[in-house]
DNA sequence: TGCAGCATACCAACTAGTTGGTATGGTTTG
DNA sequence: CAAACCATACCAACTAGTTGGTATGCTGCA
């Protein structure tokens, strides 16, 4: 926990955030146990006394680097534009479309840390694992307004759950992660989204939109 | 390859392949750089010389497990009973119908080795990476015969790429097993599978789309 | 006799975590 | 007010245990 108090470290930018930002780019890029002390401190810029004074465990260093995630991802996702959209459904894919564009540089770059952390996690660290959960499940809780009310004004054929459907636009954004790091090519996430838009259109209506303008093809 | 004569097994199958069989299950469970040469051992029932003798290395355990797992999955998969459907659509649903089957146990029971080693491989080791973009690629490229005839007997109303559809059905698979182990609910799995199955038949068959109340726009 | 298929014993490097200590700035008390 | 006290933030050096990998020896075949 911070001091409440107006106590900040005297160094500019604090070890504690430092190490937080070097643990989302290296855990990204190698995984959790192929992160060491030792790799971060390196990364941060800081000695091991200085990670063990904010973190008693490396265990816990994962966890608030989910917990950080969660807040600088969603942090980007609340003040999106596409929340401005009138019609529910095309904010849902104005979402889709936001999702797309974040799509730049290499996979450790737009993957999605809380993904690739529960793999390694989900059996060896309930906390992590806990912690990882939070993040991808609120991330989903925050579609499903935008969701219900899509299915309130244009109503599907067929009966869906919300927070299945919200839920299923995570699985196709992480496992579509899975498939462009295998590549190497980044492209596969692109398809992969166009894939999920695609199957909102033809849930909601039967007409098939073109997607936004300003939505750009390749990097 | 296995040896063809002069096999002494003194329990089930070669130390080899009890290596290979311990790594599936070991590197599911906890991944790969968590997973040990020494748990690996023990799981086997060898010991560290056996290990070396069969693998000069780690990594190179990690590519033939890989590769291990690209034969045994592939002949479940070469096997199976919707290759005798006689409409191609119906056989792409019929596979998509027999991955939910195989959705039991625990998430280390029915994940994907190549997909939870991509997550730690695609930077630190190029030769695995590889053998996991082989077994999955390959393995998309099983359904692409199925989803071009499904495509040339029922047009879809928008031109979709084979190859594409094809990796999108693997990373919904992928994507979902991340959320049910971040869940710890397999249940998470067959609702994303539902997903892509419906999306498959909308895509597949607009024509059966019931009427929609209004603003009925068809391209 | 040779050799594949293992086992035992071992090691150098690395791992997470500990220790004792310093610098700084705020709070309490004489 | 200032000296004593104390909490926070950080550092460098250390350690106990683990890691992937090696060196060497044994054993049952062909």
């Amino acid at each position: 926990m911070l001091p409440a108090t107006g106590v900040r470290t005297p160094r500019n930018g604090s070890a504690r955030t430092r190490l937080l930002d070097a643990a989302v780019a290296l855990i990204r890029a190698k995984g959790l146990t192929a992160t060491t002390v030792d790799d971060l401190c390196a990364a941060a810029g800081v000695t091991k006394g200085a990670f063990f004074h904010h973190f008693d465990t490396k265990e816990r260093l994962a966890v608030a680097a989910a917990d950080h995630w969660s807040e600088t991802t969603g942090a980007v996702f609340a003040s999106a534009e596409y929340h401005d959209i009138a019609d529910p459904l095309d904010r849902v894919l104005g979402y889709i479309d936001l999702r797309a564009d974040l799509i730049r540089g290499t996979p450790a770059e737009f993957s999605c840390l809380a993904g690739t952390m529960t793999q390694e996690a989900f059996e060896s660290s309930p906390a992590v694992r806990d912690a990882c959960a939070a993040s991808i499940f609120g991330h989903t809780a925050t579609l499903e307004a935008d969701l219900a009310a899509a299915i309130a004004a244009h109503p599907p054929a067929v009966k869906v759950n919300t927070a299945s459907l919200a839920r299923h636009t995570q699985a196709v954004l992480q496992g579509a992660f899975i498939l462009a790091k295998a590549a190497d090519d980044p492209a596969l996430v692109l398809d992969s989204i166009e894939h999920v838009r695609r199957y909102l259109q033809l849930l909601f209506s039967p007409r098939i939109q073109p997607p936004v303008p300003s939505r750009k093809k390749r990097p």
